[in-house]
DNA sequence: ATGAATCGTTTGTGTTGCACCAATGATTAG
DNA sequence: CTAATCATTGGTGCAACACAAACGATTCAT
C-alpha cells in the first residue's frame, strides 16, 4: 500500500458479475450465431460499427481495446463476408475508414433477432423494463468512456 | 426458418455491450489482481462462493457453466492459495463441498478494494447511484437464473 | 527531396481460458 | 457385486487474444 489513489469505494463491484453474465450470454450466443457465420467478437465489432460508422480503424482498435493486428484479422473476416467496407480516408490515405455495409446492417439485425432467445433465457429474471434499464446503463457506461454514441431507438422492422 | 420460437423481441440486445464492457474491466482487472495472485476467473469463483457458501463442486460447475474438470483446476489454484476449502460432504462422501476460508474472504475484500479503481475508470460515466442500479440488475439476472443468492448489503468496511 | 514517423497489413510465436476425451480412486446405489 | 456417480488427473485442441518483426504506402518535418 504505497500511494494508493484510494478512489471512491462504492458498495459493490460489478466486474465479476458482469464477467459472469457476459460469459453466460457469450457461450449461448456462439451456438445461435454460428449458423449466421458470426461469432461473439463479430457481434461486438458490428455493434460498435453500427453506433459509430465511418470510424477509423485505429479508433476502432482503441474502442475495442484490442491490438491493432487483431483488429485487422477481425475486420478481414467481416469484410470477407461483405459485412463491412474499408475505405481509404481522403484526408490521410494511410488510414482506413470502416463502415457497415447494407449486408452488415441486415446481418446484425438478423443476429439480434435470434439473440433475443438467448437473452430471454439468460435474463429471464429481468422484465422488459429492467432489461431496457440494463441496456441503457451499459450504453451509458460504454459511451461515456468515449466509445459508443447513443444509437437511440431504431425504427426497426 | 422452420419453427422459430419467436420469443418476445425486446428493443435492444445487451449481450454485445455486456461482453464489451466485461472485457474492458477484465483486461484492467488482470493488472491490478496480479499482485494479489488472482486472475479474473478466480474473482468470479470467489464471488460466487461468497454468495453461496457450502456449495457442492458440481453445483459450482453448473453455476459457472464451466466444465467440471476445469472447475477442479480452478479450485486447485484457489486451494493452493488457501482461499477455499474442500470438504467431503457428510451425506455423500464422493462430493466435495466448497467454501471460502477466512483468508479467502479477506483476499476477496482486498481484491474488491483495488478493483474499485478499475471500475471507477471504466464506469466513469455512471454515478454511484447508477452503479448500484447496475449491480442490482446484474445480481437479479444472475440470481434469477438459479445462481447467486441475494448477497444483500454486507456491512463491509 | 530525403529521412523519419504513421497506418494498415502479414506472419509468427506465445499465453490463457476454456471444451472435450479417457482413465482412475473413492464412494454410493441397485 | 456390479454399475453408476463425483472428483481428479492428464492429454489434446481451439479460439481469442497479446506482442514482435518486417513491409508497403503515405504523410510530415526539415
Amino acid at each position: 500500500m504505497t500511494s494508493l489513489p484510494v478512489v471512491n469505494q462504492p458498495v459493490h463491484r460489478s466486474g465479476a458479475l458482469l464477467d459472469h453474465l457476459a460469459r453466460r450470454i457469450r457461450t449461448r450466443s456462439e451456438a445461435v450465431l454460428a449458423p449466421l457465420g458470426l461469432r461473439p467478437r463479430h457481434l461486438i465489432a458490428l455493434t460498435v460499427l453500427r453506433a459509430r460508422g465511418g470510424i477509423t480503424q485505429q479508433a476502432l482498435s482503441t474502442t475495442l481495446e484490442m491490438d491493432g493486428t487483431n483488429v485487422v484479422s477481425l475486420l478481414n473476416e467481416l469484410e470477407a463476408e461483405g459485412l463491412i467496407e474499408r475505405r481509404r480516408s481522403p484526408e490521410d490515405r494511410r488510414r482506413h475508414v470502416v463502415e457497415l455495409t447494407q449486408a452488415g446492417v441486415e446481418r446484425l439485425a438478423k443476429a439480434e433477432f435470434v439473440l433475443a432467445a438467448v437473452e430471454d433465457e439468460v435474463l429471464a429474471a429481468l422484465d422488459d423494463n429492467h432489461r431496457e434499464q440494463l441496456y441503457h446503463l451499459l450504453v451509458q457506461a460504454v459511451e461515456g468512456h468515449g466509445t459508443i454514441c447513443p444509437p437511440d431507438d431504431e425504427p426497426a422492422t
